[in-house]
DNA sequence: GTTGAATACTAATTCAAA
DNA sequence: TTTGAATTAGTATTCAAC
């Protein structure tokens, strides 16, 4: 396996999992059948530029680098203010209506930033479908999206 | 010297140093005659959520939590959008004139935010002189300015 | 509740190898 | 240039004290 593909796989796994520990990489991959150690992982982290970011009440876990995520935010914005049809909220489901042609990229951008909240998205041409974790961060997810639009 | 107090000065040191190690703390803080140690210095870290960032050449820094920043441009961006009245750029300053009382606010806001190109903040009732560190400095925080009020 | 000293744990780097 | 094994460096936690 390359390195770009490991990387893109380490991508991944931070958005699916709580990741505590390089180590925990490891194990993820050794999972997929791909053998690396705590070292290459180390390297792999500080080239993405990963963090380890202490949780609000206890533990750590690695996360996107904070440019990267500001960035996805302000975009997400943009994209909103001028793309927004309606939204809506029904139990831990989210649903975005935009103008034609633009839910994909709203989908993405979602995808990228709130994924500790986010189960996954699926996007039409104008509506995306957001499957949050639970109920309660389906609300977090609308409120976050109604201060976007602000 | 209170817990608070030290944390609102390791607040401080991350936005004029490049800290690099916990134990650059420890320095910098000995060098107020302020003496803890590399553990009291982990548990401040972790309950202020600092993370240790990857450069994107070579070595680490810790910087403020991704949230924490994502949380103070959005309350600038308020703050400025209920308060402001006018800015302006000449040289390496900036000016913001806001309705009176905001001032403080919107300086301390600024410092938080957006350190590496600011100097020094200086905030009367109605008015914060935001001295940067060059002239180009300053045009980008008249831009990001301008684009907090779009 | 807060801290330092010691320790355990985790992450970064060195060094050799391919 | 990329990697693993071993090592070093750095960070988190434990434990005792206050």
């Amino acid at each position: 396996m390359r390195k770009v593909d490991r990387q893109r796989l380490l991508r991944n796994l931070i958005q699916t999992h709580e990741i505590e520990r390089q180590e925990d990489f490891v194990k993820l991959l050794q999972a997929e059948q791909i053998e690396v150690t705590q070292a290459t992982i180390s390297r792999d982290i500080k080239e993405m530029q990963l963090v380890k970011v202490p949780n609000a009440d206890e533990g750590y876990h690695y996360s996107l680098p904070l440019e990267k995520k500001l960035d996805v935010k302000e975009k997400l914005r943009r994209t909103l203010r001028d793309a927004y049809v309606t939204h809506n909220q029904q139990d831990y489901f989210v649903v975005i209506k935009a103008h034609p042609g633009n839910a994909p990229a709203i989908a993405s951008l979602l995808d990228q930033l709130q994924s500790e909240d986010i189960f996954g998205t699926i996007g039409g041409d104008d509506t995306v479908l957001i499957i949050c974790k639970s109920e309660e961060q389906a609300k977090q997810l609308r409120v976050f999206i109604e201060d976007l639009l602000k």
